[in-house]
DNA sequence: CGGAAAAATTAGACGGTGTTCAATAAAATA
DNA sequence: TATTTTATTGAACACCGTCTAATTTTTCCG
């Protein structure tokens, strides 16, 4: 079907990426399928799994895709804030779950298996974004407290992301409103006052 | 194969529940199958979908029974708990995702079809455990701020509930270790105290 | 009691899925 | 050009959720 000419194989990893992260944007983690993307690509199932090795193989790389995005976003959103640095953030964050709702999704319906890890430039990613918040967290925070910034800025992620999961799977709406980026920076900005 | 006059419709449909949490806790959502339920209670796979209507449903029924598990775990927990009652839910919460890991998890991988809603009594036992939060949360507020208790419990469970997300899924981990139960009630002590 | 109506249960068919792997085709090398 | 290496295929396998016609079991009523 198709020639090796017709792509390198790095060329082949990121038409499968992209087309991959499409159809999972399309149809979410639960509907998403190997087959799919391959026949969309005009090549055979087995060539995916020649690539990536796996199903969780290529779901790892398009996640890693989506988290690539997703800080792209969040640095676009602070280089065009001045004051309300964490504010810009958090909205970032919620932007981009709402806009890329499956594919964000897909990075917490995915679960590797018990024992194994994500590669080291799944982790990377995972870190870039990281890295890029504490930077914003230690502005924020008083001269006294700027060692605190790492450990302060683990446990506010996970207060955005628990506010972001329960706005995007509606667990606000059944327990009765709720303003989710409202609330996020209200829980962000009592640490920071500390 | 089994008759009748064995079970209750009532009873069939207890059976199956238990057998499908069984199930999920051992396998966990991704691995899950109805037709494994079947062959585990010794009925058909379309008895399944008799009593059921659907996977969706059955699924459903499970993360149903799981919920009403927690709530009683978390109300135990709290009858046992003198000061610190705080302290007592958060750490109930962190303990039953440990210890259920799987059924905790499917909770949160079941996504309903965006434009359908669980059913009452699905929404009932998230409400039963938000209001037994909200009391809680009430009573750790100063009087003049007891109007603020729902809004406030709602923002407290989806930070603790981040927290023990991370903590589950080794986000945590990824990014240099923390103590996950320790921080939520950082949060939370810090959004009570105002 | 017996037969008809109702309810419960079955199991096979259908179109999917991820995964594997021997066979084949293409490209690179000598 | 002949050989080796690499890339690609697609059928086979064992599952999955879903549907439904046929069957069994129970209930009900005369």
């Amino acid at each position: 079907m198709a020639r090796r000419s017709d792509h390198s194989r790095a060329e082949l990893r990121e038409i499968i990426i992209a087309t991959g992260l499409r159809h999972m944007e399309e149809v979410g983690f639960a509907h998403f399928s190997a087959r799919e993307v391959a026949k969309r690509i005009g090549y055979s199932i087995g060539t995916i799994y020649n690539v990536f090795g796996s199903y969780d193989g290529l779901i790892l790389a398009i996640n890693g895709r989506t988290l690539a995005l997703w800080r792209d976003h969040l640095v676009r959103r602070l280089a065009a804030a001045s004051d309300e640095r964490l504010a810009a953030a958090i909205t970032a964050y919620f932007e981009f779950a709402m806009r890329h709702r499956h594919a964000w999704a897909a990075i917490y319906d995915f679960r590797l298996p018990e024992d194994t890890a994500p590669d080291e430039a799944y982790q990377a990613e995972v870190r870039a974004i990281f890295d890029t918040v504490v930077a914003e967290v230690r502005a924020a925070l008083p001269l006294s407290r700027k060692d605190e910034a790492e450990g302060l800025t683990r446990s506010l992620l996970a207060t955005v992301h628990g506010h972001c999961v329960f706005a995007m799977n509606r667990t606000f709406a059944m327990l009765g409103g709720a303003d989710p980026v409202e609330a996020a920076l209200a829980r962000v900005r009592e640490a920071v006052a500390g």
